[in-house]
DNA sequence: GTTTTTCTGTTGCAAAAGCAACAAAATAGT
DNA sequence: ACTATTTTGTTGCTTTTGCAACAGAAAAAC
């Protein structure tokens, strides 16, 4: 996230001058939403952070998104077309700005303050979830689970300007993240190790390479 | 896509309005643009079809993403980390809006009906490249050559309305986009056609399931 | 502070996917 | 219309990945 505004500001400040917007806490493992079709749903993550998780048929998890501070989501992101469950699960306590989609056209009053911010802002926000979904296909388009990993960790390093940084995952859900087998996965790692392309203590890994 | 608003008779009636906005045609195979970190180009594809691709290290080809008829492509998309090459190439003949994106904001004259109605536009456009992204992750994150494809093909089948449908790519490009490998993909099609899972002549596809 | 649950690390075995290579068909180029 | 190039369809073999299962570590719940 590098956005051009301070997202936590603008909700402090706006956020009760709009009565069609609604602020929810949520504890966690709580769902926070499901994504159903046709239902408008979009929402600010203010506090907290929480996954976008589809369970298939086979009992299979997939973690189709990760979300942190000030991400938006919601089903207006998404055309449900599947049949399979799409959740959005709330993985630590969860403040969340709740709208509906049509009403950021539909004002509420001329002046609400909320909504021409929100119109001002909406495009970076969403233009900031492009980048970070066109990320994410880059990742899964990676052939091998090593590429997958290796990729992930360069974006982690990337992002925090250094070669040690902390998994926002455990290993489990990273698995899932990456749509691979955990087993599977954590044979790679050790691997990985062993070749001394990494170093890894926990959830901190250092990268070893150039 | 599924807008509320006619892309074409957009740009037919106001490309001309403004002078920071430029119209290219591109051959077939022709490079449309390269993804180079801090260039905010912004595209607009106004007919023919290209591809986002990106070369690895190890020669392996992936398509990104696919690009028709009024798609938004360009690196304000992306935020370029890796090292590999990503290009737009055409796949046919094409033809481009080019902008920069900072020049949203800063408006060529007062009263350019380009501009008014872009970015009245802007946030429908990218909302529509979301949903298509998620989509795509959706598809990329199934576990087996098997889910992908039948994923695929019922995308294909919910757009068309129909249990028969054209692909748009060749088998070889399939492949690519669905990151398989061809030969695996098309073992795994022909035992679909054994089990009667799908009919297929062609590049056209019948669905024979429920 | 003890118990219960979740997460990590590992492995043998089975299944799926990738690689390489080639012939036939289709398409594009001239 | 003929030739060159690309795409399709196929297969044997190798490698990678997934599954199942389990023990120990860590974390959460009580």
């Amino acid at each position: 996230m590098n956005l051009s505004f301070d997202v936590e500001e603008f909700i402090k400040e706006f956020e009760n001058s709009c009565n069609k917007v609604q602020k929810k806490t949520f504890e966690k493992n709580e769902v926070i939403t499901s994504y159903i079709q046709k239902r408008n749903q979009f929402c600010i993550l203010i506090s907290g952070n929480a996954d976008l998780v589809r369970y298939d048929l086979n009992g299979n998890r997939t973690i189709i998104d990760h979300f942190t501070n000030n991400d938006v989501f919601g089903e207006v992101f998404y055309n449900v077309t599947t049949n399979n469950e799409l959740l959005v699960e709330a993985k630590s306590k969860c403040e969340v700005l709740i709208y509906s989609y049509q009403n950021i056209h539909y004002k509420c009053k001329q002046n609400c303050k909320f909504h021409q911010k929100l119109s001002e802002y909406l495009p970076e926000l969403i233009l900031d979830k492009v980048t970070s979904l066109n990320m994410r296909v880059e990742l899964l388009t990676k052939r091998s689970t090593r590429d997958k990993l290796l990729g992930y960790f360069n974006l982690l390093s990337t992002r925090t300007l250094s070669k040690t940084f902390k998994l926002p995952f455990s290993l489990t859900d990273l698995a899932d993240y990456l749509s691979v087998d955990r087993s599977a996965m954590m044979r790679e790692l050790k691997l990985l190790k062993e070749e001394n392309f990494i170093k890894k203590n926990g959830k901190m890994i250092t990268l070893l390479y150039k």
